[in-house]
RNA sequence: GGGCGUGUAGCUUAGUUUGGCUGGAGCACCCGGCUGAUAACCGGGAGGUCACAGGUUCAAAUCCUGUCAUGCCCA
């Protein structure tokens, strides 16, 4: 490798195209896989899969930098880490899409359209964005294998996902209920809360209190219901088993006019909760007795329908059963329960044994049989029938209206019914306590996602609905015979083949509607039925819960990939997957394998805009991940993205962030490279050059204590990582690049490298800059992969993407320079003194380029090698160190308030009183003498800590550091003509540079100078006046005390007037 | 309604686990300085009801209780 290849101006936007037509060229992603293939250690990474029938958005790019990053970091610690990309293609999400786009909006017309068709066009609409999913994951720089992604749509996927679910089968694992849904009768279609969500509207309805007729006694117990039209469904009664009820007798008739229908008769009796007799009742009334809930429960009552519902076999139906959910916050304290209608009603019905039977069709009217004026009608239709009905037969209490949201059908604008719908389950609360062991298995980050969020989740697992009545799906791949109700669930393709009937064709897809056409011989002994496919389709959650099998085809294929991957090493993706992804991989593999599907989870927290709401369309808030891409970059973002919050913390986005991150790590990093590059190519210096080569034992303190900090910031990186705190790792290097390497390291070297001639000084900050900015690329790389690439191959001609990681990794060898406390101390406190001296200058008033005769540094270690470094920042002729603190410093005596406030508690107050008159030196001779008793506490030197300050009269300043203890800059603030004449050098010299460059002069370029001063100024000593000489690169040069031609440059410093002249 | 997060300066945030000295940075703003050093750098200033209200304590951003706002998930 010859001399490194100088830097031009940094475009970040054409930087970045160009490499990623070099990496496209070069292959480096495969190579970088390649590389690690023989006998490297797997780290495996799952995708989740995003659906590419949406457009990307800045949230999703921050979930990939975190998929990537780690990726891209554990394959340079010596792994081999293969990234197979996913898309997610079934589910409802799609098919709305494509009924939207068709004016399809219900079960009917998709039917008529043709589910062939509709399905068709489902799967076209998958890939709608897939180009601009495509191009945004390139530009970002996320490498991952997009040629060979795993489709869930793919026969080879859903083949995957049959044969686990017959796992599920197999193990008694799989069976047929109810679950309530919100549904549309108009549609045909049920909702998820996503969609309910969309619908809700307020509306006022009759709800009625009901008189339910006691069997054996001569009373009535009361209910309430928003929905009449569910009371023919009446199975049961719920009341809470803590609450107190009443039953009261009916003493007057009802003081004030009665609304509406229903009421009751004198001495009639009725029961309720006794809370809510004030709310409920009409009537003067009188407690008889005082009953609890639990004395409520197994009365039996008289059906309101009595035609309605079958309760044979059900000795619990019609009658009272104890719920934790009742309260005593609206109605009556006692719950209608119909079992097909409500979620808590069915759970309660399985519970109780109520019977489960629909009263109402799919179609949403009552079904025949129910009642002579009810069957066939349309249920939202029958309020005002089904409350005259109850009023003849004196079962209604009373009637009112009611406001309340309820939810709508988005589509058609029609009230929702909460509806029983036909569902397969996985018996997920049969394996609760493995989940729950496999969750605690897992490496969560953050903690709580785990511990909290998916625990607390899981304690109160339920069965999980996997069926949906949809078209667009993996179809559930279960065959029912209609001869003897045998239940099949087939595995695979062979299966199916080997199975069907006859007269049956093999599918051309594993889609709806054509394995809805194959027929299966029923494998019943004896039976000769033709099995017909339960017409379903999954969850497209057990869709994604499958990939870490299914995207292998396993175990129909690639049973090698599939073992040296499972469980994966990471999977990461926003926290909403809580409850999505991470659960449904869990699930399944849970019940699959009896085992964990993933080890490492991080659980990002969302982007919100900058007002702290969440991104959506309607909002028209969401940020278009291009915007940044074409103006600071996708290192930029990255790098904004990493370091602006904790990963799992939710995140403002702050465009002006990313522009902060661009200008800040990108821009300064850009140019310390610049910087070294120029001169290196200038010089022509060869990194590989033995002979030119300085070892770093013999190199400048300067260039050992960066070549430290560098070891010590990488290792805190390293640290940082492991712990998942890439924030940390992010802002504690983009300290050091700012901070030490670029103001301080390169602003210090500056003047090393303009010397001309070859040293080995010279040298020795070359090979220091070569060998910080390459450790530097090889952390960056990870997060920000292309500025990093660039610098690494401007310096060395090859990919950072194929080096190793250079610190903490057992795979590869660690290559960070030696570290040295002790000089990292001192070089802090050389920092600290030189800010601290600008500050006694400021409040000295003595402007920075009027050196100090002589500066005295008292206490602290021995900084004496940096003495010549701080006499140029101070600007100080001579600097020494001080032992004598009297001469500038008296001692204050400050309280330890910890250790005295847990000494004197109340008392506190006035010791620091006490403690802030005394005379310092006779506290402190009395603490030594064990004899300082304030307020009667004796006093020690842990309650105390002692600090110097600067006497009056000089200009000085005191720090304290924890390592290095008090050390005080004293500086000298006399004057002579020897310091003013050196000072007004500078000062001209400063003037002169600026117009250097203002004339756009290149640095070599010689001047012809004129200087005029005014009659007051002081005399320039002919040192100084070299030194101006020599600085200003003045081939000639004049010094003149006449009066200056007009209209040339001047400035005034000190009441000084000079002119100067550049040509 | 329930579970889990979040709330600190105009903006983005550190500090909260383990209570203790004047709540620390960056951006933006103001004053000054420095610069062959960049969209930079340095010193100083202004800017804080640590969401709110109670409580515990000699002492609370930090611990406890409640409330509000906001986000996710569930109902």
């Amino acid at each position: 490798m010859a001399a490194p290849k100088p830097a031009g101006d940094l475009d970040p936007v054409s930087l970045e195209t160009s490499l990623m037509q070099i990496w496209s060229d070069e292959n480096t992603f495969a190579q970088s896989i390649e590389a690690r293939r023989d006998g490297a250690t797997p780290f495996t990474f799952l995708e989740g899969p995003p659906t590419a029938n949406g457009k990307p958005g800045i949230h999703h790019v921050i979930s990939r930098l975190f998929k990537d990053m780690v990726c891209r970091w554990k394959t340079m610690e010596g792994h081999i880490v293969e990234r197979k990309a996913g898309w997610d293609t079934h589910g409802l999400p799609v098919e709305i899409e494509v009924q939207k786009q068709l004016d399809l909006m219900s079960n009917e017309a998709i039917e008529a359209f043709g589910m062939e068709a509709f399905n068709q066009k489902c799967k076209e609409s998958v890939w709608t964005y897939e180009a601009a999913w495509r191009e945004m994951t390139e530009r970002m720089g996320f490498w991952v294998d997009l040629d060979d992604p795993y489709v869930t749509l793919h026969d080879e996927y859903i083949e995957s996902a049959w044969w686990s679910l017959k796992q599920m089968f197999d193990k008694g694992l799989l069976f047929r209920g109810h679950k309530v849904l919100p549904y549309c009768p108009q549609t045909g279609t049920s909702y998820s809360s996503h969609e309910v969500a969309l619908g809700y509207k307020e509306v006022a309805e009759p709800a009625v209190f009901v008189k339910f007729k006691l069997a054996d006694e001569n009373a009535s117990v009361l209910a309430w219901t928003t929905t009449p039209w569910t009371l023919p469904g009446n199975v049961g009664l719920a009341v809470g088993p803590d609450v107190t009820y009443v039953r009261v007798r009916i003493t007057a008739p009802p003081s004030d006019s009665w609304e509406g229908r229903g009421g009751a008769v004198v001495d009639e009796e009725v029961i309720l909760a006794k809370d809510l007799m004030g709310a409920v009742l009409r009537h003067q009334a009188d407690i008889i007795e005082e009953i609890s809930g639990s004395d409520l429960v197994g009365k039996s009552y008289v059906p309101l329908f009595p035609d309605a519902i079958d309760g044979t076999n059900h000795p619990s139906a019609w009658t009272i059963v104890g719920a934790d959910f009742v309260t005593t916050s609206d109605g009556t304290g006692v719950v209608h329960t119909a079992v097909m209608y409500g979620e808590d009603d069915y759970n309660l019905g399985m519970k109780e044994g109520f019977p489960a039977q629909h009263t109402v069709g799919i179609d949403g009217r009552f079904v025949k049989g129910t009642h002579s004026q009810l069957d066939g009608r349309y249920v939202k239709d029958c309020d005002e029938d089904i409350i005259d009905l109850l009023t003849d037969e004196n079962k209604l209490y009373r009637e009112h209206i009611y406001t309340h949201d309820y939810p709508h059908c988005w589509r058609t604008d029609h009230p929702l019914l909460y509806y029983a719908m036909d569902s397969w389950f996985v018996k997920m609360t049969a394996v609760k306590e493995q989940i729950t062991q496999y969750n605690s298995e897992v490496e969560w980050a953050p903690s709580w996602t785990g511990e909290k969020r998916m625990g607390e989740w899981l304690s109160n697992i339920k069965d999980w609905a996997i069926s949906r009545e949809r078209y667009w799906g993996t179809p559930i791949p279960v065959w029912i015979c209609p001869d003897c109700e045998t239940e099949h669930c087939i595995g695979s393709i062979a299966e199916m083949e080997e199975m069907k009937t006859a007269d049956s064709e093999m599918p051309p897809e594993l889609h709806r509607p054509y394995v809805d056409d194959v027929k299966l011989n029923c494998p019943s002994n004896g039976c000769s039925g033709e099995m017909v496919r339960e017409p379903y389709v999954m969850d497209c959650w057990f869709d994604s819960g499958c990939a870490s099998f299914a995207q292998w085809h396993y175990p129909f294929e690639n049973t090698d990939k599939f073992d040296g991957s499972f469980p994966v090493d990471y999977i990461c993706e926003a926290v909403d997957q809580t409850r999505g992804w991470f659960y449904s991989l869990l699930a399944v593999s849970t019940t699959v394998f009896d085992s964990i599907s993933y080890r490492r989870c991080l659980s990002l927290g969302h982007i919100l805009d900058k007002d702290g709401k969440k991104m959506s369309k309607s909002r028209g808030n969401v940020v278009n991940p291009w915007d940044h891409f074409n103006k600071e970059g996708s290192d930029s973002i990255r790098w904004y993205m990493m370091t602006q919050s904790a990963p799992w913390s939710p995140t403002n986005f702050d465009p002006n962030g990313v522009r902060e991150s661009y200008a800040k790590m990108f821009l300064t990093l850009w140019n310390v490279h610049r910087f070294h590059s120029e001169y290196a190519a200038l010089d022509g210096f060869d990194p590989d050059d033995e002979s030119g080569y300085v070892p770093v034992a013999e190199r400048s303190p300067l260039d050992r204590w960066i070549l430290s900090r560098l070891h010590s910031v990488a290792q805190d990186y390293q640290d940082q990582f492991v712990a998942w705190d890439f924030h940390k790792a992010g802002r504690d290097l983009e300290t050091f690049v700012v901070n030490d390497l670029s103001n301080w390291y390169v602003r210090r070297s500056r003047r090393r490298l303009w010397d001309e001639a070859d040293s080995s000084d010279k040298r020795s900050c070359q090979h220091t800059l070569h060998e910080v900015l390459l450790t530097v690329c090889k952390l960056m790389a990870p997060v920000a992969p292309f500025m990093p690439d660039q610098i690494h191959r401007d310096l060395t001609g090859t990919t950072v993407h194929l080096a190793d990681w250079p610190v903490g990794s057992k795979l590869v060898e660690s290559t960070l320079p030696p570290q040295n406390w002790a000089l990292e101390q001192e070089m802090a406190l050389v920092r600290t003194l030189a800010e601290t001296g600008r500050r006694v200058r400021v409040e000295a008033n003595r402007r920075q380029r009027l050196p100090c005769r002589s500066g005295w540094i008292v206490g602290g270690p021995d900084i004496s090698r940096f003495h010549d470094i701080l006499a140029d920042e101070l600007n100080v002729e001579v600097l020494t160190a001080e032992e004598n603190l009297e001469r500038f410093q008296r001692m204050v005596i400050e309280p330890n308030r910890k250790a005295l406030g847990s000494k004197c508690r109340q008392d506190l107050p006035a010791v620091l009183d006490l403690l802030a008159q005394a005379d310092p030196d006779n506290i402190l001779l009395e603490i030594d003498a064990g004899i300082c008793i304030l307020e009667g506490y004796d006093i020690t030197m842990e309650d105390i800590e002692i600090r110097y300050v600067e006497k009056d009269g000089f200009a000085a300043s005191t720090i304290s550091d924890d390592d290095v203890g008090d050390v005080s800059l004293v500086l000298d603030m006399s004057l002579d003509n020897q310091l003013i004449s050196k000072g007004l050098t500078r000062d001209i010299i400063r003037r002169i540079q600026a117009k250097r460059k203002e004339l756009n002069l290149e640095m070599e370029a010689n001047i012809e100078l004129t200087v005029w001063l005014d009659e007051n100024a002081p005399e320039i000593s002919q040192n100084d006046w070299n030194h101006l000489v020599n600085e200003t690169r003045a081939t000639g040069a004049e010094l003149s005390l006449d009066s200056p031609p007009a209209g040339i440059d001047s400035f005034n410093v000190d009441g000084i007037e000079v002119h100067f002249s550049v040509s």
